[in-house]
DNA sequence: TTGTTCCAGCTTTTT
DNA sequence: GCTGGAACAA
């Protein structure tokens, strides 16, 4: 057996963890630690060193991206398919699992998953139901509320009854809600790990004969994983110690959406004999960009410590650019980007980061203006358009005529005559029967009580779908698709041309066809699933990005949250400002805020040569203008790693001396400086008390001043003062 | 029933 | 400043 090409790539403590015997091992990998490569090596080491036989691998990641990418390197470090092992996010686990045993699993063969955009469409439908008006308990509060308690493990029976008349009607809502999904034929995502979870931990036949299969399992960003699927993993792995789990406390970023850093400690109580592994060489970044990430993250309290060290030299300093406003700072960082690709590098290594979406817009105006091919990550994906998931609808209800959100969506889509009065009459009759709209449109039509006009076109409608089903029987997957897209007058309705941007809905929808076309669906021995409910499943929970522009050479616009995992040579972190980053509502909660430090030191640690750290002293935010102050983490970088660009006016220096870093040559040239007022000078407001003007612009009725106050500063009218 | 205009509200995001 | 949803007119 040769293992050199496993073990001779590694470092000493990529090969500790790679080779230990197999026990609960806890791998602390720092940014740029090579950890996804420790677990691709620990795989191929365990099939091919100790045998363990690829069935017997199970591997969960949190994306879809991920999943891909470990089985891509296990096969190619294995010369070998990897498709016996199970390589999946939690969620295509759990949703295979429950695919083979749906009926033990309590449901129906054919379920289908709900998106969080159907789910808070549900959500919505049911609290106009119970009369409830939205303004007073927001749909999403209530999404919010329900995907908690399933992520923690608890059904709306599970929940004490409260006096508090919010928590009863949430909880009203939750029940509700749980029915209605059962009689819809579909889970949502935090479904599929509760379901999976319950079949586990009451079949016991069932678990035992996972727990037998899994001999090893793998779990990649274990800081990531929330209280449900902690609760998955020991359920397989009671005490068998063949958890190996990969993850980096620092760089826990998902707090908001549920997960619980505290698993890596609760892993450590619940399996005595772990051993820990930490990983610290890092071979990403230079010294400098190093240095300044481990300075961030010391600020946290209660980490589990790791210092990354790393062989290369310091290289260049971390530019921080003061810039005047935003379209200063984008200007600023495209003039870099400029110069970057003159210099005969590639716009594919440059990586613009945020803290948020709407913060792209200035970056993406001045790209344009300089003709520079970028990308933004993060938009709507494809899945995700409306004119898919109409269509998608139309095909969901031809699977499965009880799917409430499918029929919802799309009886009136594109229009045919049945307006809000139809279809409350619909779910009124619904809701009295307990059934599902379909059956209530059904004995609706045939009672005869509806106006003429709603009858007609609601037994129209009844007769379109029921037609799909024989008329599309013996089509392709791809010829069905095609086949309904046409026939549900989706196509004829984006092709008209007052539709907004009917030629790209045109196209995707035809995109559809092709994507349904090229689905290869290869049953599990163990699942019996239609092709169409496993393309819409797929379409649902595998989908990933659409990589249509990969060759073109591009600067990459994303989020600092999107950015984990990836790594750039050269990196603007942009936005780093007080209020924006951190963001407002994460200032007042130290958790939050440590949460928003993690992000920033996620940030520091994507750059692998030069980092560029900019902030704006004037911003305009929601339509107003702002004059923020610089992020508190910019504060926290040692100084002498900084090179501080254009440094105007700074909070920590004194008044006077900041007023003296003003020139003519650095002064903006719309400033005017021939005003009744002048920089420095001392004013009083009837609101704000004593203050310096620090910058002036604009003249007469439309002059402005800027002006520092006890606590921050501001721009106010002079005529004002 | 359908199309238009006006107004509040606004981190982060995968599955 | 942009978006989505609700209130309006046709």
């Amino acid at each position: 057996m040769d293992i050199t090409s496993i073990i001779a790539p590694l470092n000493d403590a990529q090969r500790a963890a790679v080779t230990a015997p197999s026990q609960a091992m806890l791998i602390l990998a720092g940014a740029g630690s090579g950890k996804t490569r420790v677990l691709v090596h620990r795989i191929v080491w365990q099939i091919q060193v100790n045998d363990v036989s690829p069935q017997s691998i199970l591997a969960v990641t949190f994306t879809n991206k991920a999943a891909n990418e470990m089985r891509g390197r296990v096969e190619s470090l294995l010369e070998n398919s990897a498709s016996a092992m199970w390589i999946g996010t939690f969620h295509g686990i759990a949703h295979r699992i429950l695919r083979r045993h749906a009926e033990q699993a309590g449901l129906p063969k054919d379920f289908q998953v709900l998106d969080s955009n159907d789910q808070q469409r549900l959500i919505k439908r049911l609290l106009s139901d119970l009369k409830i008006d939205e303004k007073e308990l927001p749909a999403k509060e209530v999404l919010w509320f329900i995907n908690e308690q399933k992520d923690a493990g608890l059904r709306s029976k599970d929940i004490i009854q409260s006096t508090d008349k919010n928590t009863r009607r949430f909880l009203r809502i939750y029940r509700d809600y749980e029915a209605l999904c059962e009689r819809s034929g579909v889970v949502d995502f935090a479904e599929l790990l509760l379901r999976v979870y319950e079949l586990l931990r009451d079949d016991e036949n069932l678990r035992i004969q996972y727990q037998e299969r899994f001999s090893q399992i793998h779990v990649d960003e274990f800081q990531d994983t929330n209280h449900i699927q902690y609760a998955w993993l020991t359920l397989l792995s009671p005490n068998r110690d063949n958890l190996f789990v990969v993850g980096d406390d620092d760089q826990a970023i998902y707090g908001w959406r549920g997960a619980k850093i505290e698993n890596i400690y609760k892993f450590q109580s619940h399996y005595p004999q772990h051993k820990v592994i930490k990983l610290e060489q890092n071979y990403r970044s230079t010294g400098a960009i190093l240095k300044a990430a481990n300075e961030i993250i010391a600020n946290n309290k209660g980490r589990m410590g790791k210092a990354l060290w790393t062989e290369m030299s310091d290289g260049e300093k971390i530019a921080v650019y003061a810039a005047y406003d935003e379209k200063d700072e984008a200007k600023y960082v495209v003039e870099r980007i400029q110069n970057w690709v003159e210099a005969g590098n590639k716009r594919n290594d440059v990586a613009i980061l945020y803290r948020s979406n709407a913060q792209s817009r200035q970056f993406e105006e001045q790209l344009m203006l300089t003709k520079t091919p970028y990308r933004v990550y993060g938009g709507l994906r494809f899945f995700d358009r409306a004119e898919i998931k109409n269509a998608l609808a139309y095909l969901r209800l031809l699977a499965n005529p009880d799917d409430d959100a499918a029929f919802d969506r799309i009886v009136n889509t594109p229009t045919r005559g049945m307006g809000a009065k139809t279809i409350d009459a619909l779910r009124q009759l619904a809701n009295e029967k307990q059934v599902s709209l379909w059956i209530a449109a059904v004995s609706l039509s045939e009672e005869q009580k509806l106006s003429a006009r709603a009858a007609n076109s609601l037994s129209n409608f009844l007769d379109l779908i029921m037609q799909f089903e024989n008329r599309t029987m013996d089509l392709s997957l791809g010829e069905k698709v095609q086949f309904v897209i046409e026939q549900s007058g989706l196509m004829a309705f984006y092709s008209q041309d007052k539709v907004e941007k009917s030629a790209d809905k045109v196209e995707n929808l035809k995109e559809l066809v092709n994507a349904a076309a090229a689905f290869k669906y290869k049953p599990d021995e163990e699942e019996n699933l239609s092709e169409l409910a496993a393309f819409l499943s797929y379409a649902v929970l595998e989908s990933s990005e659409p990589q249509a522009d990969e060759f073109e050479d591009c600067v990459q616009l994303m989020t600092l949250h999107t950015a984990k995992g990836l790594e750039f040579p050269l990196v603007f972190l942009v936005g780093v400002e007080e209020g924006l980053f951190p963001a407002q509502k994460s200032i007042y909660e130290a958790g939050r805020l440590e949460e928003e430090r993690r992000l920033c030191y996620v940030g520091i640690t994507r750059a692998m040569q030069k980092l560029y750290i900019t902030h704006a002293e004037k911003r305009f935010l929601y339509g107003r203008e702002t004059t923020p102050s610089k992020s508190r983490f910019l504060g926290e970088l040692p100084k002498e790693l900084l090179d501080e660009i254009r440094p105007k006016s700074n909070v920590s220096r004194p008044v006077t001396a900041r007023i003296s870093t003003f020139s003519a040559t650095t002064l903006p040239s719309e400033i005017k400086t021939d005003s009744h007022y002048q920089i420095g000078q001392k004013v009083n407001h009837a609101t704000f008390g004593n203050g310096v003007i620090l910058n002036i612009e604009g003249e007469g009725e439309k002059e402005r001043a800027l002006i520092k106050f006890r606590g921050d500063s501001r721009w106010l009218m002079t005529i004002y003062l």
